[in-house]
DNA sequence: ACTATATTCAGCCACATGGTTGAATATCCC
DNA sequence: GGGATATTCAACCATGTGGCTGAATATAGT
């Protein structure tokens, strides 16, 4: 019953504000660590763990070219979660689309059960 | 430049299998907090917790009548999430566009610069 | 070889998270 | 009132997270 461990990954990288800052610089183009970092005022080094973070979720791809890394977004675990979510909108949907019906038909509740 | 904070909480909740699964229980129907508890091998204290968790993320609004606590869910941070998520989706296609562009007209590089 | 640059690593700290247990609270029923 | 039921609360523990600093690694440029 354990659900795809990835899943957890890449929802608990989206959970934090800076990291979803970065995925927005990497949806416009390919960054460096080093620019990924510049506009936080932490260390280098703490930025640095983000972006690995998002790497184990892998939502970014890394390359290293002598002595700079080269990050770019892999938007394949996002699509995972987006389709996570629909899903789940779905199933929302119609509940919906259900709670709806049994407002036309009063007598029939809970048909579900 | 600080983003809504909620958005934090609805992804670090999401990060979850645990509930994830009471998501997926509500989304078919209104349940109680002993019945989000049952399929999981944890004390009944610790999925209450989860419950609460998923309650300060929006997720799930809470109906005391009695002693039993009724919990549904609340589509709305869903929705915000996957419109973040869509929004990001929408970047990079615009990215893959430019880059079909740029393969199109090689001479062309780098023009956002 | 030396120095500057890009980045990670290792150790530390404070706080969050996810689990436990045992007691408390509130309600329902006899 | 008293006992069973539904749930939370409080204290505790282990591990994870997000920040720091200072040192290490690797590369680039002179």
């Amino acid at each position: 019953m354990v659900e795809y461990p990835r899943l957890d990954l890449v929802f608990r990288a989206l959970g934090d504000s800076t990291r979803r800052g970065m995925l927005r610089q990497l949806a416009v183009r390919e960054r460096t660590v080093g620019e990924l970092a510049e506009p936080y005022r932490m260390s280098l080094a703490s930025a640095s763990k983000h972006v690995k973070t998002l790497e184990r979720a892998g939502l970014v791809k890394r390359t290293v070219r002598g002595r700079t890394h080269f990050c770019r977004l892999n938007p394949q675990p996002l699509a995972k979660a987006d389709g996570w979510l629909r899903e789940y909108e779905r199933l929302w949907d119609i509940r919906l689309a259900r709670l709806e019906e049994m407002l036309r038909h009063p007598d029939n509740e809970d048909s579900d059960r």
